[in-house]
DNA sequence: ACCTTTTGTTGGGTTTACCGTACATTCTTC
DNA sequence: GAAGAATGTACGGTAAACCCAACAAAAGGT
């Protein structure tokens, strides 16, 4: 717990996103499993371990089982956005298939830059957002990327797709409900919070405002919470305040 | 000229790039100059040069002018595909600042794998042949992945759109042209080749099949040859072949 | 031609991230 | 509860990439 530094190595990311998605699995994580995850020496995760904990990011004692430290679990989270950021975009954009995506995005995700990832989150959620690809379609998307929060004002860019356009926005009229009326698996574009001060603030804060796209990842068995995910990430909001929100359906 | 090795490190690849940038601008490329570029120390370009030097890719003599091998250029060409690849992809599809791709591209460079690179020359590509994002558009590009070389068959992709695809159809019918007579700058689809046995190999060898996008970068002054872009590869054609290949300008 | 500056090289040293081997601990099983 | 297997650690070693400082060569100015 010597060095709170900022920036981890590519290796210690990879180190950390084992212990994460281990833990996740099962209880704890142990050294073997994480060598035998990421195909090096025991030895080898020793050595990461020893950095990890000087760190602050686990807690390592030696025979012990890993855990992460709650620094070390943002860190996780935040690697594990980078990652699922650039698979889901390798594979609903590019069409890259699954695995190879998956393989990939392990290999890329050292190299992306938060900015490009942000671009990479919000284009797969433009696609649902705004379907059109017209001449000045990039450009459009950088509006976009801009003014998240604005009207669905695809008119410009859709000069000769009116029709579809319209029919679109006649259907999202009709069909506007509240977050907490929507299936596991959909997806929505947050309209406007109802709630009053504390509980919107609280929503906002976690990044949903109006524009937004959000999936509804898994409802708990007793009907609360929820689990969505918001630019990438994932989050838990309670049925009441779910209610506050106001969304399309897409 | 120990290994020819295959791969090369990102690093090796850095100073190939660097190299083969540095002699494109200047005539030669010196030690300083890499040194600059790279934001290196002196006695790191030294150790790489001897690297490079190892493995064929440089000629290199203490004291003397570097300048690439045969082997060299090759590499250095995938190398600067690939970042002017990744960079345009950033620029063109995720509206990304020229300069901050300038820089996510060197990041990003060394981890994209050539399968996911080609997807990304490809979206370029695809976003001038069909500028549609219908709701199935993720699994329309990826069967335009598969199939280039087929027919602009959007309709499926277009439910709601016709109007505007019957409108571009049209519109391409009649300016079906020849590539020679294509202005630098502009792009267009490759629709038949009508050169005999030598020539039409020579053309298909170079990528160039019914449905590819070629973009014109620059006619020599004299008329001949020009240079031509095709799936991310600067290519010099000359203009008795040019006039083979009939495109639809995009 | 000589002296200074710039440029280039060499050698030694650091860091990161591995590995292999040898030793230590814990778990399993009889 | 002791032997043997599985797991974990420590130590030394390698390779890539970098740095700094000292020395060497080339280029420029007077």
């Amino acid at each position: 717990m010597e060095h709170p530094e900022e920036n981890l190595s590519a290796s210690l990311e990879d180190y950390i996103k084992a212990i994460a998605t281990i833990s996740a699995d099962k209880q704890a994580a142990r050294p073997k499993d994480i060598s035998l995850r990421l195909g090096v020496n025991m030895s080898s995760v020793t050595g990461a371990l020893h950095a990890l904990s000087d760190k602050g990011l686990i807690n390592y004692a030696p025979y012990e089982i890993v855990t992460l430290t709650d620094k070390g679990q943002e860190v996780a989270r935040e690697v594990v956005r980078k990652h699922e950021g650039i698979r889901d975009f390798l594979t609903k954009v590019l069409a890259v298939d699954r695995e190879v995506a998956e393989k990939a995005a392990c290999d890329m995700e050292h190299a992306v830059s938060p900015e490009v990832l942000n671009r990479f989150i919000q284009f797969v959620d433009y696609l649902q957002v705004c379907p059109r690809a017209g001449s000045n379609w990039a450009e459009e998307f950088g509006y976009f990327c801009e003014h998240p929060e604005e009207e669905d004002d695809c008119e410009h860019c859709l000069t000769l797709s009116l029709i579809d356009y319209r029919a679109r926005k006649d259907r999202v009229a009709l069909e506007t409900k509240f977050l907490n009326e929507l299936e596991p698996g959909t997806r929505a574009r947050i309209v406007k919070i109802n709630g009053n001060g504390e509980t919107k603030r609280r929503i906002v804060d976690m990044g949903m405002t109006p524009g937004t796209v959000v999936e509804i990842e898994r409802i708990a068995p007793l009907g609360d919470p929820m689990e969505i995910k918001v630019k990438g990430y994932h989050l838990s909001l309670r049925m009441v305040e779910a209610g506050t929100v106001a969304v399309e359906p897409l």
